[in-house]
RNA sequence: GGCGGGUUGCCCGAGCGGCCAAUGGGAGGGGACUGUAAAUCCCCCGGCUCUGCCUUCGAAGGUUCAAAUCCUUCACCCGCCA
């Protein structure tokens, strides 16, 4: 027995490890409930969060009914997974809080209000908080071997490295527990994550069968790596968070046209819900000509149409568009230009005031971390002003240099880009 | 609780009384080449009122003309034992 879903998973490269796979299929010939949790440990999820988020829409759309389990229980503990570090605990509220924004993240991925198969949201605060100590050593520790526990990677890993502590060791026994219990509420009979959950879904697989005597599916999606070797979803300034306050709209659209092109097309098998026919077409054409970035940009607009919206996406390309475009900044109209720094960190300058060197100026827009930092680029001939180079530290823009009589484009490098708007 | 080891710049990691803002690697940044890509080459990489000054080597005291380096106390981490 075939299952197209699952075939259509292999081919995007999203398939790590499953269980009996001939099992799972025929189960997916009917609709089936399924589950991933996310753990609250940042005011937002970020691209790597993406990944697995949209493996789950790709299950609803094939008629599955998904439930998005928040960790508002599991968040307070920590996993030990993929960590070689005990990690820091996070107060009640910080946590209580994150998992009201990721909720509404969530919400945004799936359908819940669906007439059919409409997705399901759960927080396992709400049955291991009522839990006592006792009823859960007896009922549901008692179910575990520690022997087994051990030879767990994500907690062998540790062992061998820094250490762990019992609170973190304790980890899988409660997302064991979840799957128990969206088992036993929902009928959830698929548990996916990444690939490091796998130990931690085996765990909860375990419990069902001894407890319930039930039989349930794991599906684990690769880690997904980048041709260089370094961290999906980083950059210099951190995570590519999901969160416009986080992570601007232009810098989410600029991360991912900036992809490496040997990882181009395996990410929009990963990322993007086109046809093969549609991906297969877009990788012809980048091998045609990759300095074209067509895959490049259909990547980005998909993306930033689905996490932001269709209206930001345009507005965020129009706006690189502008400030990258050969064409001259001045020809720009006052309308085109304010749209296109209102995505850029910007400064202001008072009219009334004196006008700032050069290096201060730089230093203001915050482009660089300190002034050392400004003169340093500005003697590299990496400091532009409206894309022209400006070379001298002490150099003081006069009002002429302000395009509409406003906006001023200062420019680090090939890309980094500020505004400086000039005020009453 | 006992014994031992450790804490250096974004990370790893040298230095063990003056030549130390501190070797080296990685990450990061600028330039050249390009396509807002990769690879490669060159340069930079604590701060500032920048040929000089200021603040850094877990924290606080002390010895010394001079301390990241020596002494004392404290804090934290790791390991072994109880």
């Amino acid at each position: 027995m075939k299952s197209e879903l699952l075939e259509d998973l292999r081919w995007r490269g999203l398939i790590a490890q499953s269980t009996d796979e001939a099992a799972l299929a025929e189960s997916l010939a009917k609709p089936t409930t399924l589950y991933i949790g996310f753990d609250p440990t940042a005011p937002s999820m970020h691209v790597g969060n993406l990944v697995v988020l949209l493996v789950m829409r790709r299950f609803q759309l094939a008629g599955h009914t998904p439930i998005a389990l928040v960790g508002g229980a599991t968040g307070l503990v920590g996993d030990p997974s993929g960590k070689n570090e005990e990690r820091t605990l996070n107060t009640e509220e910080t946590v209580a809080n994150w998992v009201e924004r990721i909720k509404t993240q969530l919400s945004q991925y799936l359908d819940f209000n669906a007439p059919k198969n409409a997705a399901i949201m759960a927080n396992n605060l709400d049955w291991t908080s009522p839990l006592s100590a006792i009823e859960f050593l007896r009922d549901i520790g008692k179910h575990f071997s520690v022997n087994q526990m051990l030879s767990k990677d994500s907690v062998s890993a540790r062992l061998e490295a820094s250490g762990i502590s019992y609170t973190e060791f304790s980890y899988q026994v409660l997302q064991a527990l979840d799957y128990l219990e969206l088992y036993r509420l929902h009928n959830c009979t698929l548990q996916m994550g990444g690939s490091d959950q796998w130990g931690n879904i085996v765990a909860g697989l375990d419990l069902i069968r001894k407890v319930e005597q039930g039989s349930a599916h794991a599906l684990t999606v690769p880690l997904l790596t980048k041709a260089d070797g370094t961290k999906f979803g980083k950059t210099a300034g951190g995570s590519v968070w999901l969160d416009p306050e986080m992570t601007s709209p232009y810098a989410f659209f600029q991360y991912w046209l900036n992809t490496d092109d040997k990882d181009v097309v395996n990410f929009l098998k990963v990322f993007s819900f086109k046809s093969h026919e549609e991906i297969i077409e877009l990788e012809k054409a980048h091998n045609e000509n990759p300095g074209a970035r067509t895959a490049h940009r259909e990547l980005a607009r998909e993306l930033t149409s689905l996490v932001h919206s269709p209206e930001t996406c345009v507005r965020v390309e129009a706006a690189a568009k502008a400030l990258f475009g050969q064409g001259e900044l001045a020809e720009l109209d006052e309308a085109t230009l304010t749209a296109a720094l209102s995505e850029l960190p910007r400064t202001t300058v008072k009219r009334s005031e004196p006008m700032p060197t050069w290096v201060d100026l730089i230093a203001a827009t915050g482009v660089v971390d300190s002034k050392s930092a400004a003169r340093r680029i500005v003697k590299e001939n990496g400091a532009y002003l409206n894309n022209a180079k400006v070379t001298a530290e002490d150099f003081a823009p006069s009002e002429s240099d302000f395009l509409c009589g406003k906006y001023a484009v200062l420019r680090k490098g090939k890309r980094d880009l500020a505004a400086v708007e000039l005020v009453d």
